[in-house]
DNA sequence: GTCTGGCACTCGCGTGCGAAGAGTGCCAGA
DNA sequence: TCTGGCACTCTTCGCACGCGAGTGCCAGAC
């Protein structure tokens, strides 16, 4: 196990090194946190620290760099989250309270987290599968063709044709739009299913066909989670990482082209609270050197979807995940007032 | 004037400065393009085309380059439209007609224009200003809370929150519904407003102020330009810039974060054909080394929004505008169909 | 007049060398 | 167990040098 110093000193190494973004050596680090200790010294809980593989040195006669396993320990155990001022909180409240709808709420929130963390921020939209049905719409768009819209308490629209087995009647529509909405209205998606299964049995038999149409396609869209959209910005803060660009920032946008794999690094997420992974931690090659501070955010007690950023491995985590903590809170009250 | 032979000569710079991506000397023109001439002559005209402001040379004994001067001449006068080949044609028309919805469209397209020009791409939303109206949909959510949805013929959905300043009762929906949509259904939009502007007279005093105030949220909601979305991608392909990285890209990726300065790029194209803007005809600084080719689609005759894609000056224009045309002819094949 | 070949000149770029500096590891002593 | 000292390792930076690409100009040929 390693002693009470040690790990201040691998604290103190963390922290100049995202400070400085070089490796650092021995004496800096004795000059610059008063550990009351020698150089010397230092230099020993250094070596014991790269034997257990906290930290490394880039080259044989350079200061030593955090590796992702020291990161790691810094975050669990070295360093807490820092809360945001208070200044901060209100800027961050007047910013979000300006937004007139959903997409503008998204939109503000990536903004937002980039300029905070100056990096890469990622928002996924509200997600359909635990809201709550506001009202649901069908509107005969031909004889046998109708609009089937949706409307979340979120403020989120789904729209979706349905092609009608028979001609359907626009008293027959009226009558199950009424139907329609009594039974899910203020219900959430996953009781939708059971509330609606006996409803084509309420109409006469040329109709049932197209009710059970109409039902089946509104269950598709309620599942729907490959429709789950996301928002990217502050790409312009990648340029801040090294000097060694191309190598370093390629891969990182052509990830964050692939929603796939941006909604995979937030699915990741399982806790309750801030997550972080580091570097390899991340499946994706090519965010290797990359971390990832994601957490979830509603307007209720439950998340509905995720919101993170994406940074160097080098990045201030206490100050990037009280940013993402903070924002995360706020886009939740905004969407419960809404 | 500049004689066909300067003509040619600075056609050949372009071409193996795109190629090559480092300035040409008079030598190695000769050896990979038969001009017929010497290099010693050649170098006569390039001193010339450089007194013109067409070409410049970086160091002082280093190869010349174009200026934007000279790429617009290039544009203009010595290189047509590149036209892709029936395989790419084909491509493109296959992998469209896979879209299932607008933003499905949307997103293809961006990706597609990304990979064929291996570029940064710009999609605008197909706009609402010069599309027609579906259909106009009232649900009441509220006694005197109502929301607008208006569905246009691109399949784009927008909808709206009206207060209305007194109890609307459902069978005065039902009748203003059915009204708005006699009317305006199949409509273009800037024809709605001659068309519903004598409908309050239709309903009794009571409800006049709420037909007055849907009216005008819907009228609102048609010119509402600034709403107009854009989908952007391929910005992976940013690092294949050059290698003085930070100073190129990072204006560049702060320049396509706002959409403001994006659609004033796109939207400054007014010819019907493909648009160019090279270097420092982008008012934009920070985009002045890098072009625009821009163009116009639409799922009519007339186009509906704007598509381009974003690169450095640099860049094989014949085959960027090549690409730019077929994409936005075949997406507005596919709007025209759906 | 226009084109050509030759020639001297200019620079940028890569290479090699040496000095400087930072940092380490180890050891003997407190 | 900590400390100071010392020798060693490597990277980095500056500088001089030579090479090569490319230019500009000029005299001569078509």
């Amino acid at each position: 196990m390693l002693s009470e110093r040690r790990l201040q000193v691998l604290r103190a190494i963390v922290q100049d090194y995202v400070g400085t973004e070089e490796p650092v050596g021995s004496k800096a680090l004795t000059e610059r946190h008063n550990l009351g200790v020698s150089p010397a010294t230092v230099r020993n809980d250094m070596a014991a620290l790269e034997d257990e593989g906290f930290i490394a040195q880039p080259h044989t006669s350079a200061g030593r760099i955090p590796t992702d396993k020291g990161y790691r320990l810094f975050v669990d155990k070295l360093a807490g989250v820092k809360p945001m001022t208070a200044p901060e909180r209100r800027a961050i409240q007047n910013f979000l309270e300006g937004a007139v709808d959903l997409d503008d709420v998204v939109a503000r929130t990536v903004r937002l987290l980039a300029q905070l963390t100056r990096q890469v921020a990622v928002v996924q939209y509200p997600s359909l599968t635990r809201s709550t049905v506001r009202h649901v719409e069908l509107l005969a768009l031909a004889p046998a063709r109708l609009m089937l819209v949706l409307i979340t308490d979120t403020g989120r629209v789904e729209q979706r044709m349905v092609d009608c087995p028979a001609p359907f009647g626009e008293s027959s529509l009226a009558d199950l739009r009424a139907r329609l909405n009594s039974r899910v209205a203020g219900r959430r998606f996953a009781d939708v299913p059971s509330l609606v299964e006996d409803l084509p049995e309420a109409f006469e038999a040329d109709d049932r066909g197209t009710v059970s149409t109409v039902l089946s396609t509104l269950l598709e869209t309620l599942v729907e989670e490959n429709e789950e959209r996301l928002m990217i910005g502050g790409t312009a803060n990648l340029t801040r990482f090294g000097h060694d660009f191309p190598l370093t920032i390629r891969p990182v946008l052509e990830a964050l082209e692939e929603q796939v794999v941006l909604l995979k690094l937030l699915g990741e997420a399982k806790d309750p609270g801030v997550t972080v992974r580091i570097g390899h931690e991340n499946a994706h090659e090519g965010l290797n050197s990359t971390s990832v501070v994601s957490v979830g955010y509603g307007s209720g007690g439950e998340a509905v979807a995720k919101l993170g950023v994406v940074g160097p491995t080098r990045m201030d985590y206490p100050g990037t995940m009280g940013a993402v903590r903070a924002v995360a809170r706020y886009v939740g009250q905004i969407l419960a007032e809404s």
